[in-house]
DNA sequence: ACCTGTACTAACCTTTTTGTCAGTATGCCT
DNA sequence: AGGCATACTGACAAAAAGGTTAGTACAGGT
């Protein structure tokens, strides 16, 4: 009797994590917002090539996902602070998996 | 002296990793070729969804940065398989960190 | 002579993702 | 009265990613 291969199905880990962090921009954003909170002005000049934009469109789909919390202080001018929630967090091993495997990737002798 | 918050560069080893395994098909594939080596046909059995163009096309981009190699076996009509490579073998542990993101965060209360 | 299975290529099109740019609201400062 | 700073929103456009379809080559089987 051979191995049983593992099948991928439409609804597997791997395929749930790509439609939660998957993009150019979601992961960096959570990496910044793991070295601390920071508010839209802050998280602009740590991404130096966001655009204002893809910044607060991607925040906002990490809010609905609640990998990040907001904080609306009720100021004028306005302040508002982004942090990483509990869920936020649980995806500081996944990012460093990948910086793990870049360093690899590189020192590998071709 | 405040700690210096870490700055995300235009070449950072999360941009490094996404640019190699970013996508929709990639780390499935290479998440299937890590449970055995396959042929095209049965890659495409594997992972139901993907096109045959899409699988060639990200078999090829995955040749080109060593992370998949190819065996003709010089047969009619042709055979050919796909493995994994030594450096393809790096990205096992971000697919295990992907899972166990995924698997955390469905557990999670909300 | 034709159909089958295998591993492709190429042209074309659709969808998704990302980017640009202009505009809104508010209160303070000059 | 006008400018500044902040955190947005919305229309639109460009670019990237993904998908569909048709076609190639070859040997074996019917």
């Amino acid at each position: 009797m051979p191995t049983t291969p593992i099948i991928i199905t439409a609804r597997c880990p791997i395929r749930t994590t790509l439609e939660l962090l998957g993009g150019k921009w979601k992961l960096l954003i959570l990496f910044q917002l793991a070295q601390q909170p920071a508010r839209l002005s802050e998280l602009r000049r740590q991404i130096p090539d966001i655009s204002e934009k893809m910044l607060i469109q991607e925040l906002k789909t990490l809010m609905e996902h609640d990998l990040v919390a907001r904080t609306n202080y009720g100021e004028v001018p306005p302040r508002v602070d982004y942090r990483l929630t509990d869920r936020g967090r649980l995806a500081l091993p996944l990012i460093e998996a990948m910086r793990n495997f870049a360093l690899q990737y590189e020192n590998e002798k071709t």
